[in-house]
RNA sequence: CGCGGGAUAGAGCAGCGGUCAGCUCGUCAGGCUCAUAACCUGGAGGUCGGGGGUUCGAAUCCCCCUCCCGCAACCA
């Protein structure tokens, strides 16, 4: 675990839209990631925001009275609320009408154009415009051929527009794609991106003419940077692209960014925002991981059926930790995979309340019944064995082990390989299978509620052992269930742990002081 | 042949060349009573979508087929 720099991002999101669940999950795993970087002591930045422009927020702002800028405001804090629901402990939350931001997207477009000379031309874009939507539809969008809002023909419309050289930059995007240079992860998204380049992919426009909600291009003000040319920038305008080198350099160029998103957006991250940035004379992102989609029972997720989930709900009802937890459990980090309402109960029911939550009640209890609520005295010599003759929690090094045939410290190896690979719902599991069931296990073979009284010393071994799992466990699951890693602390009677950073000496076996006064507290999790 | 993914116990998923194919939920039968009607043990339940091949050995690699799903300039 080595100290070194952590840059991660989510996309920014629409303000187009409330906050959704698609949105709350990307960031929670962008959390998770971001807690557990700084558990091991590195410096963080983890970046997320609201991208304001396009033509879309201006005509929403219209039908509702408001100018652009109020709706932005409104429909940002939104967002801004459900991230703080969500215990989201971000570094800088970016807004794309920001100020900084407008500056170093000019900058960036002026290098782009340089006066004439770069990457940019001048071109004809050619589009089906509806005058009712005041914005191009596409032919997918229409219905019998006509606007489905405003049940009209579109016409056919040129304008002036300004487009990218992609072409130029194709090759190189592409072999650093290839050599993992720009590593897109999971693997079969990085198939799919060299996919794209098999299928042949044009130069773009940069550039709209209609469009007045917008960053003007500097070297023509009668236009205005595309959304999302603009948008992509907020990765680097957010770190001081423009007006703050030194930040610039350490951020973008020395740590380089992960950029984590849903695998819709795959195309602008994965090849048109390394060109961008090759054309600029920037590096590329370091490293670009996308994950998958949602279907709510078997459906997609989607406005027009009515199956969108708010992650408010989620969060009113079983609280900002076990959203989160429930989220990520719910399927590998990298696939596709289904959510069902019910599932989320079961598993609430299960893993939480049945597991974790029972677990730490138990065991504190059987302190508070048995000595008096003080944490007993510390004994090495012991390591527990299940039934099949796996070592399942061993003090014997001092470490908190778990794999049969594994050297001590295996829950926590495992742990760190796991997240590191993004395999959250992996990482959760082995939390569930070597650390909570077996000292269930452990619990019902050694009958602590009979030795307490026939034989105290093994009680003693027993329950300090106990604490000190759940006091291990209390850091493991930190970056998933922050408050309920505090709770655990605190109930353990060691608040001040939960600001100390995860390291060899938090690691160690042996951190609970014999004679600690327990406070057993409320109920971590109540069943639904 | 547009690109990509998937098909594994009743349900949801892991495994991706080699211990009896695992886990969660459900179900059946026991046990325990410290705990949030919780926990523990055991059982039933799978010819790993179909066919062919490679291999000493395949759910795992290759080929063909069938069926689902996503993407192809709104949207995590």
């Amino acid at each position: 675990m080595a100290k070194k720099r952590f840059y991660i991002t989510t996309p920014i999101y629409y303000v187009n839209d409330k906050p959704h669940i698609g949105h709350a999950y990307t960031t929670i795993a962008a959390d998770v990631l971001a807690r557990w970087h700084r558990l091991e002591g590195d410096e963080v930045f983890f970046l997320t925001g609201t991208d304001e422009h396009g033509a879309k927020v201006a005509q929403s702002a219209e039908e509702l009275k408001k100018t652009p800028q109020q709706l932005c405001d409104e429909n940002s804090k939104k967002f801004k609320q459900a991230f703080k629901n969500l215990n989201i402990d971000y570094s800088y939350f970016i807004r794309t009408t920001d100020q900084r931001h407008k500056e170093a997207v000019a900058k960036f477009m002026q290098k782009l154009w340089k006066n004439g000379e770069g990457d940019i031309y001048e071109g004809t874009y050619e589009g089906l415009y509806c005058t009712g939507c005041e914005n191009f539809l596409t032919e997918k969008e229409l219905i019998d051929g006509k606007c489905p809002n405003h049940l009209k023909a579109p016409e056919k419309i040129k304008e002036k527009n300004y487009f990218f050289k992609l072409e130029k930059y194709l090759p190189q995007v592409r072999e650093l794609i290839e050599k993992d240079e720009i590593k897109i992860r999971p693997e079969d998204k990085k198939k799919e991106t060299l996919g794209l380049f098999k299928q042949g992919l044009e130069d773009f426009s940069v550039s709209r003419e209609r469009v007045k909600w917008g960053i003007p291009l500097p070297f023509d003000q009668s236009q205005v940077t595309y959304v999302w040319v603009e948008a992509l920038q907020n990765y680097i305008s957010a770190i001081g692209y423009g007006d703050n080198q030194k930040e610039f350099e350490k951020w973008w160029v020395e740590t380089g960014p992960l950029h984590l998103m849903a695998k819709d957006i795959l195309k602008f991250h994965c090849v048109y925002w390394p060109a961008l940035l090759l054309a600029a004379g920037e590096k590329p992102p370091k490293e670009i991981f996308v994950h998958g989609f949602f279907t709510i029972n078997g459906q997609k997720m989607s406005k027009s059926l009515g199956n969108v989930i708010d992650p408010e709900e989620l969060v009113k009802k079983y609280g900002a930790d076990a959203t989160r937890y429930l989220l990520l459990a719910q399927f590998p980090f990298g696939q596709d995979g289904d959510i069902k309402a019910e599932k989320f109960d079961e598993q609430f029911n299960a893993d939480l309340a049945n597991g974790l939550g029972n677990l730490v009640s138990r065991v504190l209890n059987l302190v508070v019944k048995y000595n008096e609520s003080k944490v007993p005295e510390r004994d090495d010599s012991t390591f527990f064995v299940d039934k099949t003759g796996m070592m399942t929690i061993s003090v014997k090094n001092g470490i908190v082990g778990g794999l049969s045939g594994t050297t001590a410290g295996g829950v926590w190896y495992m742990l760190d390989k796991l997240i590191n690979r993004f395999d959250f719902s992996a990482a959760i599991d082995i939390i569930m299978q070597r650390v909570i069931k077996p000292c269930n296990q452990v619990i019902d073979n050694s009958k602590p509620w009979e030795t307490w009284k026939t034989d105290k010393a093994s009680w003693e071994k027993l329950m300090y052992t106990l604490l000190e799992v759940i006091r291990h466990m209390g850091w493991m699951i930190r970056p998933f269930m922050p408050n309920t890693s505090d709770e655990i602390f605190k109930q353990l009677g060691i608040p001040k742990e939960g600001q100390k950073i995860l390291n060899a000496e938090t690691m160690k076996w042996g951190g609970l002081p014999p004679g600690t006064k327990i406070k057993k507290g409320k109920i971590l999790f109540p069943r639904m």
